[in-house]
DNA sequence: GAGTACATGTAATTAGTTACATGATTGA
DNA sequence: TCAATCATGTAACTAATTACATGTACTC
């Protein structure tokens, strides 16, 4: 289906922007959030999609000779782009989910060891929302208007957080299954 | 990581199992809610765990004719399991969502067609969770006992309902900010 | 001058999907 | 007898990761 492809498409589509600044975008900022991909991966999908004349690049030159290619969408680039975007698709496979791997087979372990692993998960998590939310409080005071980039941003951002909260939320559920109170919680939190 | 060697490795330890079951263990069953597999990922896989010695198996006949190779864990294999069952590891990457890339991108859009979309993910989240709600109460009528196969089964099985239940709550936000109210929604389920 | 970030690529390997291939069993 | 399901495999291809490879620019 060539996901990657419009990924860097849509992205492209936005602003003119080079490789380099594509991976980051995929590795660590927003889009991470739901996409992801390496530069190995983004370098020669850039090629191709050059070769189908979705896209052309212009050398900037950074200090003395630096060389980095800007790429920007063509007519062709943006017209499939806005074909993809309008078709519907079914909701698909579920994502892998490795701890989740884990806990089905969790009768394996001691409950205890069990239980640790829950509460390493519960941290991690706990982590990830607050740097989320600290993300979403710097960036917006209020919801975006309808057809601004910034909407955009906004939903995929706060659709992390409400999958975060909702980890949070089973790992405290599979806590208690075990008979983990959340008094108990609160002092192992110390 | 040998990820799927791990899903296969801890159904076979719960109990003796074709290729066959296992493909429809991640195809359909309850561990499609975090993993899947194709029958051609699967077998090549049973070959090679039984190299390493991690499984053997003894062929039954069906009927007249038809052999059907039925799998169990050798000592090592479960000593192997339970070392990887153990370990802990880090969140790691967001899976990809290619709906929420979509959204992403949704500006590109004209609101109404976006709106359109949102509405058919609704739809067919709102199946999927009436599905996995209907299995959960035919299948459960209490939380099973800490150390059941049971209880494995049971916490995922509520952790996938979990996740519908919040992408609905999302998607309907979504559409919220694209300015329709639950009176509109009622009127187009209609 | 050293370390980090910028910048772009390729090679080898592993993971996963789609298509090809074959045959038996069961129930309507 | 026909269709669906049971049952097991391989081949070709696409997607993704890890490792290899190189050089520049900026800041302390």
């Amino acid at each position: 289906m060539r996901l990657l492809k419009y990924a860097i498409l849509g992205l492209i589509n936005r602003s003119p922007i080079t490789g380099y600044d594509i991976t980051k975008e995929l590795d660590e900022r927003i889009m991470a959030n739901f996409w992801h991909a390496k530069h190995s991966q983004i370098y020669p999908e850039l090629k191709k999609l050059l070769e189908e004349g979705l896209v052309e690049f212009q050398v900037e030159v950074q200090g003395e000779k630096l060389e980095k290619k800007v790429y920007t969408i063509t007519k062709e680039g943006k017209n499939e782009f806005r074909e993809w975007l309008l078709t519907d698709e079914p909701i698909g496979v579920t994502p892998k989910d490795v701890f989740r791997l884990r806990t089905f087979f969790s009768d394996e372990l001691p409950a205890k060891d069990f239980v640790k692993l829950l509460y390493s998960q519960l941290s991690m998590h706990k982590h990830k929302l607050a740097y989320l939310s600290d993300n979403m409080a710097k960036s917006y005071s209020n919801v975006p208007m309808v057809g601004t980039l910034e909407l955009g941003d906004y939903m995929v951002l706060e659709g992390a957080i409400m999958r975060e909260k909702n980890v949070i939320d089973w790992l405290n559920k599979c806590l208690f299954y075990h008979g983990e109170t959340k008094d108990k919680k609160i002092l192992s939190d110390i």
